[in-house]
RNA sequence: GCGGAAGUAGCUCAAUUGGUAGAGCUCCAGCCUUCCAAGCUGGAGGUUGCGGGUUCGAGACCCGUCUUCCGCUCCA
């Protein structure tokens, strides 16, 4: 990150903090590591940018289904999506080359040199004997039988250990069989530790009856989970989706660069159930449906690009995330992925249940393929923010700082000032206020000059300022400031309605879907 | 996890070789004000991240710890 990509990143931080978007977690006790609590204005901004995503998926789509499900699922849920086996590593460090190793692969690897040593020892002697019998020559040569005696005793040891959970033996077995690092040669260790990525608390109020339960470290289990639910009681027809947005949670190693990566965040995703073989079809259909969803926001196109994963995960048939231009460089906002039918697959092998479709077009059923779109909530918040904010330097070389952010996302939607805080001026400024917050929010401030409140409102992003002035007690008009140009036209007060409806409504960016 | 940098009022920063913790902005109450942060009066806000130590005396020096940012590492 350049020196001026960090002074940028730092402002937007300390911008989120000072205006109420984002404060760090429990602050008061030095904070939680990569936990944030959203502000008053952040909480809105945020929900409106969940709102937005829900329309355009849910609302818009007459397809697609939008469900909320639980953070706690069947511990089972975890051994069939495989994030119980992938996400529980034993890691252990060398002190010397600062390298981190998982200790099982160290053991593993270790295990295999040896075998690799009696390979050699039955090479030579198949060149030795002729005829050769191999199976006699290991079973009988002292050196081979030495080798393999040591194999089998690590592995005994090494098994026991792991299903004990006894970290420390596994640490033992390294010194004992005095493995070193590959990089430093070295045998200065640190302890071995279990890192599992999934957060756990136990259910049950007898200790003895507790068993163990994770927080969800993605959402899209609680969909496939309910997918019969859904396709049933909702008479669903592939290809259809089922989406929801909710907290997902991660014990993140290191979780860092703000909100980008915490160890609780939101997520938005939608799981697309197609018939297999139509798969590539769909992902591509929404590889470009999500692009435009972005896009709409007027963030700037040069901002996206896609990323084609070339290593994919255990369960996908292809997958790329959209990336964006956060400060600190292109990163991944959303994923999308070709899940396959493994999901589905998994769950019926692990609840016995049939998870399958009945296709009345090719009569015959089948457990579909998935296509996922998947987005951080946390992480399009940040884009917003971080890309509407600006510092601009006006005429006569003031400067102003201004949250350019999308109307139709913007905590307050208009602010409500009477020009001064007498002649009636406040009174009617409260009835208009009054009157417009049952459909918009809204904010009312008569502190300080105008000038000082248009700022505040630029600083939060608010696109409208409206304020009364004598004249509008004579002609009931006002005037309108416009966030980003600061121009100001006088519109009636009976328009105002129709006016911020049309320029800071939802349905205005899901119009440009279309 | 390793290494580097930092932490003083809501924000930006001061505080001489260790010697009474300050300013501006913000905020609050009031006055004044006819449209882009700048007038007047008064007020609030700090165990200097936290805990130890050295010292007659620590915001400063030492040790530990927490948090943040950066690099490495990790990331279905």
């Amino acid at each position: 990150m350049s020196a001026k990509q960090e002074d940028i990143f730092k402002q937007v931080i300390s911008h989120c903090k000072e205006y109420g978007f984002i404060f760090q977690s429990s602050e008061i006790y030095d904070g939680l590591s990569a936990v944030y609590d959203y502000g008053q204005t952040g909480a809105v901004l945020k929900k409106n940018i969940r709102d937005y995503w829900w329309k355009a998926m849910v609302q818009m789509h007459d397809n697609i289904a939008g469900i909320d499900t639980a953070i706690f699922m069947h511990p089972t849920t975890w051994k069939a999506s495989g994030h119980v086996d992938a996400f529980n590593d034993p890691l252990i460090d060398n002190k010397d080359s600062k390298k981190r190793y998982r200790a099982d692969v160290l053991i593993e690897d270790h295990m295999a040199r040896i075998e690799e040593k009696i390979n050699k020892e039955v090479e030579k002697a198949s060149k030795k004997f002729s005829p050769f019998d191999e199976a006699m020559f290991r079973s009988t040569n002292g050196r081979v039988k030495e080798y393999q005696a040591k194999i089998d005793e690590i592995k005994d040891r090494f098994s026991k250990a792991l299903n004990d959970g006894d970290l420390n033996e596994v640490r033992q077995i390294i010194v004992d069989e005095e493995i070193v690092c590959p990089i430093s040669g070295s045998r200065n260790w640190t302890d071995v530790r279990q890192f599992n990525l999934m957060f756990s608390t136990s259910m049950g109020s007898v200790s003895e009856e507790a068993s163990t339960i994770y927080l969800r470290p993605e959402t899209a289990q609680g969909i496939f989970v309910n997918f019969l639910n859904v396709q049933k009681t909702g008479r669903m027809k592939i290809p259809f989706g089922i989406a929801q947005t909710g907290k997902a949670f991660r014990n993140e190693i290191v979780a860092r660069q703000f909100i980008f990566r915490m160890r609780e965040f939101e997520q938005m995703e939608m799981q697309f159930f197609v018939r297999p073989g139509t798969e590539m079809q769909w992902y591509e259909h929404w590889k470009t449906a999500r692009l435009n969803w972005h896009r709409s926001l007027g963030l700037g196109h040069e901002k996206y690009r896609f990323h084609d994963h070339i290593k994919l995960a255990h369960y996908a048939n292809a997958a790329c995330d959209i990336e964006f231009q956060f400060p600190f460089g292109f990163k991944e906002l959303e994923g999308i992925h070709s899940r396959t039918d493994f999901d589905l697959k998994q769950h019926e092998q692990f609840s016995g249940k049939k998870l399958q479709y009945f296709d009345s077009e090719l009569n015959q059923s089948y457990v579909p393929y998935v296509v996922e779109t998947s987005v951080g909530l946390d992480r399009l918040f940040l884009a917003v923010l971080s890309s509407s904010l600006k510092e601009e330097v006006l005429e006569g070389g003031d400067t102003r700082t201004v949250l350019s952010l999308p109307p139709a996302i913007a905590p307050y939607k208009a602010a409500i000032f009477p020009l001064v805080k007498k002649d009636g001026l406040p009174e009617l400024a409260q009835k208009i206020f009054n009157d417009l917050r049952f459909d918009f929010d809204m904010t009312y401030d008569e502190k300080d000059t105008v000038g000082k409140r248009y700022r505040r409102q630029d600083a939060i992003g608010t696109p409208f300022c409206i304020t009364v002035d004598h004249q509008s007690l004579e002609d009931q008009s006002v005037t309108i400031r416009h966030r980003d140009t600061m121009q100001q036209d006088r519109v009636a007060i009976s328009g105002l309605h129709s006016l911020l409806n049309k320029k800071t409504g939802i349905a205005g960016l899901l119009r440009s879907l279309a």
